[in-house]
DNA sequence: CGCGATTCCATTGCACCCCATATAATGGCG
DNA sequence: CGCCATTATATGGGGTGCAATGGAATCGCG
C-alpha cells in the first residue's frame, strides 16, 4: 500500500524534501537559537549573567517589581524553569524575591541596586549583538515581526472543536 | 555621565527601544524555539524521542553510519550534547554506537531495524507541523531561508586580526 | 621507531526547559 | 466558620546545551 505511486496526502518526493535537515523551518529556528545564546556568552559573561538571566532582568527593567507568573507570561517560560533561575539571580544579588502582602501565594521580583546597576552595565549589550548578527535592520526587523507572529498564533493552542 | 542628552554612539530614545523585549529579534527566536520545541512534544511522545533526538534521526535517516562528530557538524551541537542524547537512543534501540575500526578514535553511528521503522511511524510529522505552524508556504521558506543566512554568516565567528 | 601535537570522543559541572506533582494561600459557598 | 475548587509557586525528574577537562588513538616529524 505504500508502494504504488499512488501518493496518498502528499506525494513521496515532496515528503522526501520535507525531511532534510536543511529544508526544515524548525530546525533553522531551533540552530539560531542555540546560536544566539552562544553569542551572547561573552558579552553576558562579564556582566556575571546568562542569557536567559539576562531576558528576565531585561523584563524586570520595564517594569519592577513583578511576580513570578509574569515574568513567566512575558518570557513565555513556567514556574519549573523561572524559579531557580530567580533564585540564582538572588543568590547574585541582583533580585530580591519576596511574598506580596496582600496574596501570600503570589512571590514579587524586584531589582536590588546592584541588579539597577546592571542595567546601565548592559546598555551596549544590544547593540553589540546587532552588530553580530550583521543583519540589515529592515531585515531584523522583518524576521523579528515574522517570528513574533508565529508565536503568538500558537500561544493559544487551536482546539478545533469549542465554539 | 548619562543625563546629559549627549546621547554617544546611539540616542537614549533608540536605546531604549532596542532594550524592550517585544523589539528584539534574538527574544523572538528564543521564544519561538522553544515554542517548537512543545509543539513537538505531543507529536514524538507517541514515538518515544524528543525533538533533539529527531532531528538526530532525521540526520541519520538522511545518511548512516555517521560519526558522533559528522553529526555535530550537522545539527550544530558538540559532543557534550550528542554523546548523552546518543547512548538514550542506543539505550531505546534505535541506534547502536561502535567504534569505526579503521579509526578507532570515531565512533560510527548506525541505524537499527527498529530505527528504520521509525522512520515510516514519523513521516507524518513534518506535515502535522507545518499545519500547526499554520504558516503560508512561501512565507515559511522565506523566514527558513534568512534564518539560515543568519546561522551560516556566525558559524566562523569575525575574529578581526587575524591575517 | 619515538615522541609531542592533534583529533575525537567521553566526562563533569552548571544552567536551563518542561511536565507532573505537591504545597500553600485564596475565594466562594453553604 | 468549615470545606472545596482554584490559583500561584515550588519541587523532582528527565533531557538537553555548552565550556572545560581528560584520555585514547592517530599523525607527523625526525
Amino acid at each position: 500500500m505504500a508502494e504504488k505511486k499512488k501518493g496518498g496526502a502528499v506525494p513521496a518526493e515532496a515528503l522526501e524534501q520535507l525531511c532534510r535537515l536543511d529544508n526544515q523551518l524548525c530546525f533553522a529556528v531551533y540552530s539560531a537559537s542555540n546560536l544566539i545564546t552562544r553569542l551572547y556568552r561573552p558579552l553576558l559573561e562579564p556582566l556575571g549573567i546568562t542569557y536567559p538571566q539576562y531576558l528576565a532582568l531585561l523584563a524586570l527593567w520595564e517594569r519592577s517589581p513583578r511576580t513570578v507568573g509574569e515574568l513567566g507570561d512575558a518570557l513565555g517560560l513556567d514556574s519549573g524553569t523561572l524559579t531557580p533561575l530567580l533564585k540564582r539571580l538572588e543568590a547574585n544579588g541582583i533580585v530580591v524575591r519576596k511574598r506580596a502582602p496582600e496574596d501570600e501565594r503570589r512571590v514579587l521580583i524586584e531589582l536590588t541596586p546592584a541588579g539597577q546597576k546592571l542595567r546601565a552595565r548592559a546598555a551596549s549589550v544590544p547593540v553589540e549583538m546587532l552588530c553580530k548578527l550583521q543583519l540589515p535592520l529592515e531585515e531584523a526587523a522583518r524576521l523579528r515581526d515574522t517570528l513574533k507572529r508565529l508565536t503568538r498564533g500558537l500561544r493559544e493552542p487551536p482546539d478545533g472543536n469549542e465554539g
